[in-house]
DNA sequence: GCCAAAGCGGAACAGTGTTCCGTATCGTCA
DNA sequence: TGACGATACGGAACACTGTTCCGCTTTGGC
């Protein structure tokens, strides 16, 4: 896992980059920490166990990273800004449009069943969650809206399920599934997406 | 909503109804209780709350309902239940299987969607959630592999989605649902449903 | 080296689930 | 009817978590 700069340039709108080093450093340490209790606990891994692996204050904490989705994008902004990344070059390289669907809609849902929780999170109604939620949705939701709009002009699919809720279904299709051997999220989105096709 | 009977005769298995008159007006009292916070602050309200508007103490809802899933089986099961049962009536009336499937899935997207908060407990991993889960599954899928089963023998439908994946995918679909009017579950299953339809 | 600004740590608070046990109530039987 | 054991009651107390707050420390610029 690479988030060698999250702290660093290319943040999006936030705040600047702090002139402290030890700052700097302590950003640094818990998005570490974060990721790695992430996998072993879950994204719903205790405040304080991050704080401490960390090894700093709750404070600060708090400080670089106001909300738990604060920290869950920090983790793993890279990879969701990958994933919006290969929507184009998917919908250049496939046969169709709809397969190019697919193909990046897989890119989602493995990325998802590989974070423990973030699915469910994602979905959560708990107030200070709609950042996350808002993060994945503007950087994912223009993408496969373009997919979507690419296949409904080829006359592959039905033109009544908008790129937002498609997005919101597969995720939640996702809920669960590190958890489950016997639930098979791949499959379902599978079925969903094939549920996309025009009827003739 | 009418539990009138839940602490009586037809307990699947559980415990005999209390011989003492008020451990059984307390059972009754925490039902009615629960179903009114469900509704409002949905079914993961502080047990607090429900304890307090059935005029009970802690202990008294402890030990009529260990766990929370408990107290939400007694709430919801006459309506599981119903749904259940309706499964074979849809079969014998509906033109096709595949449309009784349809529209028996459409029921259980009712019931969810209406229960606030439902959908995501079910899906829920944490302890003490499985007994909710069981109930929900040992009740419903059979009734939906009985639809499943009709439809593939029919020829309608693609046969490598089990009654249980199908299930879990419904019910995760319809997370989040009720408290989101944007967000169109019926219309999503729907699509999923149609997904399930033999490719030619 | 000095100092204001920035950042740090963790105690303290608040909300929730859960346990436990002294006390009150019930149903029964003499 | 009165007494007694079984049953159930209530809520204080505990454990765990998120969140805030503020006295103290460190940093970087002068």
């Amino acid at each position: 896992m690479d988030q060698s700069d999250q702290a660093g340039g290319t943040d999006s709108g936030s705040a600047a980059p702090s002139r402290r080093k030890d700052a700097r450093r302590n950003k640094e340490s818990l998005l570490e920490a974060a990721a790695a209790v992430f996998v072993t606990s879950g994204v719903d891994a205790p405040v304080r166990d991050i704080a401490t692996r960390a090894g700093v204050g709750l404070g600060t904490l708090y400080r670089h990273f106001p909300t738990r989705a604060d920290l869950i994008i920090g983790v793993y902004r890279h990879q969701v800004d990958a994933c919006a990344e290969a929507g184009p070059a998917l919908l250049a390289a496939a046969p169709t449009p709809h397969a190019a669907l697919r193909q990046w809609i897989d890119l989602f849902v493995d990325f998802l069943v590989t974070k423990h929780g973030l699915a469910a999170v994602l979905r959560s109604d708990q107030a200070g969650f709609t950042a996350l939620h808002d993060y994945f949705l503007d950087r994912l939701v223009p993408v496969c809206a373009e997919l979507l709009d690419a296949a409904v002009t080829a006359g592959e699919i039905r033109a009544d399920i908008d790129a937002l809720t498609l997005m919101r279904g597969v995720g939640n299709l996702c809920i669960g599934a590190e958890s489950d051997p016997d639930y098979d999220a791949r499959r379902l989105t599978h079925v969903l997406v094939d549920g996309l096709h025009r009827p003739h």
